[in-house]
Formats: C-alpha cells, structure tokens, sequence
DNA sequence: ACCTGAACACCGTTCAAGT
DNA sequence: ACCTGAACACCGTTCAAGT
C-alpha cells in the first residue's frame, strides 16, 4: 500500500538515530523507503518540515512530570528528561534547535517547560527568556557530550570527558538557573 | 601573486557575512578568488578547519573588559560584546559553535570568558559548566534573534521580536545566570 | 610551491508524465 | 491520489598533471 507521512517520518527518526544527520538525506531516505527521492515531496513539504516533524518525535516519549511536584523539581525534572531523551541521538540539539528556533511551540514537551517557568514564580515578561535559557542550555550540553563521543570514536586516543561527567556539568548549569547563581553561595567575588 | 590562508579565510567571512552559511560553500568561495575548487585545499585542510578560524575572525575584534571591572561585571560586558559581534552575521552562532564544540580552546575570546568565570568565585570543578552555560545562552539569543530577523524578511507580514527585545531577553538570562536565579527575587513559587 | 582539470560520489527540489 | 523518471543547479574532496 502507499506510504504515507508517519511512515516517511518514522523511517527519518530511524535514519537519524542510526547514522546521524549527515547521512540523513532526502535521497538516503528514499532509498530505504524503496522510492524515488520525488515521491517524498508528495508528503512532506520540504526536508525543513520533516526535520520539525522530527524533532517532535525525538520528544514525544518524554514523559510530563507528576504534578504534585513544587515547580522547580519539576522544572528539574523535565529538563533531565529531555536532556537523557536526545543525548543517545546522533545531531538531536541541531534538529531540535532547528525547530524551536523556527517555531518556540513546535515541540510540546519544550512548551511544556514554558508552562512550568510560568509557574516557578518568575514573572511573565521574563518567562520566554528563562525558557529560552533553560532550552539552550539542555541543547547545548547534548551537543556537548556528542562531540565528545564523536571525538572519542574517531581517535581512540582522545581521552574527554564521559557521559556521567557531562551529566554532572549539566546539573551544575541546571543549579546555577534554578537555584543559585555565580559566586552568591560560595564565595563572593 | 599566489593565494594565501589569510585571504582564503577573510573571502570565508565576507561571504558569510553578506549571504549566510548556505552561500559559504568551497566552490563558491573559489569562484570569488577566481580559483579553481581544489586550489582552496592546498590552503586549508577541510571545509571545518575553515569554519573554525571563521568563527575565531569573527571574534577577532572583541575588546577584553577593562580589567578594574569586577568579575561579574567584565562577564557581562564581555558576554554583550560577544553577542553585538554575533548578532548582525548570519548563522554565526552555528558557525561559533562548531569551533566551540570541536575545541572549547578554539577561540580566544570565549577562552577568556571562562578565565573571568574563574575570578567570579566560581569553584574551579564547576568553572566549565558555568562557561559553557553562558557560551550557550549568548550563542542560543543569536540563533534566535537571527532566525526572527529571517522570517521578517521571507514574510513581512510576520511579527516578531525586534532586536531591542531579543537583546532584553538575553540581559534578563544574563542576570539569571549572573545574579539571580528563577524565583528567589521574585514572589517564590 | 601552488594551481588546474577532471573526476567521484553525492545533495534538495521540481514537474511532466504515468498508473 | 500517489508515484516515476529525468532533469536542474548544486555540493565537498581528491589527485594526476601542469607551471
């Protein structure tokens, strides 16, 4: 039977997953569709759109935190969720940041997030600020702990950091934005 | 005369600057030396290796903070001048972070931010993380602010934020970062 | 030392024409 | 409605051969 665009999207999630994004092509994903590169283009409108497409389904398993947590563990908490959800993706923080950068509300579990700064007590002119804050920060420590392993792959020699280790730099950064801030509770400059 | 690195990569930055990452391709960049595309790798070993001291030029032109400042102000003056010279080059932010994740050493001035971070009080275990933390918060208000400018000028009848208010957005992340933290100066949650 | 010419193995996107 | 075939205008990189 036809193909359809679940179909086309859930092969690019695949593609993405195996190979990353260099090898995530229009004409790649044909070919392991058994079709020719047009053919995709009846689905979807561009490789742009299906990256978003992408980006969403890379998040939709997040799970929502329990809501009977106070908004800062919860914040935490969906922050980690996300983070751990794209860290095993190949080039996740390029598609996903691709995506809020064209569209804030395209990725729910990223809305979300925004719901829950309201809810932290911080005032609504500054809620799209800290939101966005918190994103680049998620997406920037995945991109991070990547380039890492990429790195690691190709010359075995190169010693970096490890997972857990940039996990831990993640917590910190998390801290810094929730909790604390530079220099308060340690020593003062 | 013949080619040199410095011309190679001086052509790299304009091009960037007047038509974005798409149009920095090697071959386009020959044609504006009048090169064929091959005489480029006798200059610089890959396409990333010229990103890199791109990204680096783009930076070239930072001033360092007065040093009678103290930490935490030379780390907001300094992360402001960052993102002035980002914000008008388009895609620099993908362009700066590359080099960032390929070699955190790789340019000078973001070097220099984490030496202020350092002198901030910031624990030297968690000085990384804190760097890396502001690194993504300026280059993330660049992809951002960047991306509005893009969509104001494919369809004028989008509305977005001007500079003025994505450069608002990054002073109030700035100061969370640097001063407070979600909720704690506000009403707490 | 520095560059040309030519090739290799790719891209995203469009669209008449087929079924 | 959905897809093929074929084209258009590109990519990054390599390398023998020329000067």
């Amino acid at each position: 039977m036809a193909l359809t665009r679940a179909q086309v999207v859930s092969t690019a999630v695949d593609l993405l997953r195996r190979y990353g994004l260099a090898d995530l092509s229009m004409r790649r994903l044909a070919r392991e569709l058994d079709v020719q590169p047009g053919a995709l283009y009846w689905h979807v409108a561009s490789k742009q759109e299906l990256l978003v497409e992408v980006a969403g389904a890379l998040l939709a398993e997040v799970p929502e935190p329990r809501d009977d947590l106070r908004a800062h563990e919860a914040l935490a908490v969906l922050s980690t969720a996300v983070r751990a959800a794209l860290a095993p993706v190949p080039d996740a923080a390029d598609v996903v940041g691709m995506a809020y950068a064209a569209e804030r509300a395209a990725v729910p579990a990223l809305r979300e997030l925004r719901g829950l700064v309201g809810r932290a007590g911080v005032p609504a002119e500054a809620c799209e600020a800290v939101t966005d804050l918190l994103v680049h920060h998620i997406l920037g420590s995945v991109a991070l702990e990547q380039n890492e392993r990429q790195a690691g792959a190709v010359d075995p020699s190169y010693v970096g950091r490890d997972a857990a280790e940039v996990a831990a730099s993640f917590a910190v950064g998390l801290d810094v934005i929730l909790c604390g801030s530079v220099g308060t509770k340690v020593s003062g400059s």
